[in-house]
DNA sequence: CGTGTAAGGAATTCTGACACG
DNA sequence: CGTGTAAGGAATTCTGACACG
């Protein structure tokens, strides 16, 4: 019934619809990055993929390395690394 | 595209049957309780409501209020006071 | 490789109404 | 008064595939 506030950014409540919305990506954009393992939606028991503002952010982020000439392949070697460096968060 | 953190809250981005799923309210209790002006989800262009967090909570507390005998006439009437209470939040 | 699209089906949401109390 | 439900329709989402390059 109540979350500390900074949780809010990672419920993953937003439906692909919304999320096309708000990040200007077309849902078979974000459904591929899905496909390469970029980002990672919650499912409902129907199926429907649910996305939280963090996953928003990150859609952006991958849609900004792509515009850029990065191969899927590249974003997710980065975010590897990433992940590497700070264990603990 | 980036959004202060504070205003996460105030995003309406969830669907109907995720507030549903989140307060454990009916689809029926959350839309009579627009029906009755205590709550105020957005429209997308072809009807879907669409709540915040902030809607949630106050969903919670409206429930909790019904739950005690509170008439929703009655909590709209405690709504305006607090309204009224602090014009400049 | 990354993205568009048409295809068919399943799940979601919407409204207005009848019911109970 | 507040809530359940069946009804019919409209909008959303899902998957797998073909296309282009």
């Amino acid at each position: 019934m109540s979350w500390n506030d900074s949780t809010f950014k990672d419920k993953k409540v937003i439906t692909i619809g919304t999320v096309s919305e708000l990040t200007g990506l077309s849902e078979r954009q974000i459904r591929y990055y899905e496909e390469r393992k970029l980002i990672f939606p919650l499912r409902s028991q129907s199926g429907i993929r649910k996305y939280s503002f963090n996953d928003i952010e990150e859609l952006i982020e991958i849609a900004n390395h792509i515009e850029d000439g990065v191969w899927t392949n590249e974003i997710k070697k980065e975010m590897r690394r990433r992940d590497a460096l700070r264990p603990s968060l």
